[in-house]
DNA sequence: CCCCGCCCTG
DNA sequence: CAGGGCGGGG
């Protein structure tokens, strides 16, 4: 789900994990996998625009983020261990877009700033997709790809 | 107050 | 990932 969302809502969530009886503990609990989840992906985007800053990548335009990426590898190993399904082209779109976002204001030197990561996250939070009908009810998908 | 996201730590 | 703390927003 992360691969659509990263920034769910705590109605979002609901609605795609009809058979979990929320309370405030489970609620919070999923918020904070995904406050996990996009720390994860937010600190391999620092990393990987640090990288290319230092092999002497001087454009935004030469970062790329496909299926072959080491970033892609990177984040797939974490989020879909199993690659048991296949990650929408989205996904990969938003990724390259943070990517460049981090690699141009570490270029900028942006970094000096404390709370220089925020002028992304306001960025990123706005592109998330619309999840599949089909991610609704985890034991249900099992059940259509197990029987 | 409660909810939520981020930071930091283990 | 989970816990705890902090800050902003409703």
């Amino acid at each position: 789900m992360f691969y659509y969302s990263r920034y769910p809502s705590s109605t979002m969530l609901k609605i795609y994990f009809p058979d979990v009886k929320f309370n405030r503990c489970i609620t919070s609990q999923l918020i904070k996998w995904f406050s996990n989840f996009r720390e994860f992906y937010y600190i391999q985007m620092e990393k990987f625009a640090r990288a290319a800053l230092a092999d002497g990548v001087t454009s935004a335009e030469e970062l790329t983020v496909t299926r072959d990426s080491e970033l892609f590898r990177a984040l797939n190993v974490h989020y879909n261990k199993a690659n048991d399904f296949q990650v929408p082209g989205r996904f990969l779109e938003v990724a390259e877009l943070t990517l460049r976002e981090f690699f141009c204001a570490v270029a900028a030197a942006k970094d000096v700033d404390p709370s220089w990561k925020k002028a992304i996250y306001k960025v990123i939070c706005k592109l998330d997709s619309e999840v599949p009908e089909s991610f609704r009810s985890p034991s249900c998908l099992w059940e259509i790809t197990h029987l």
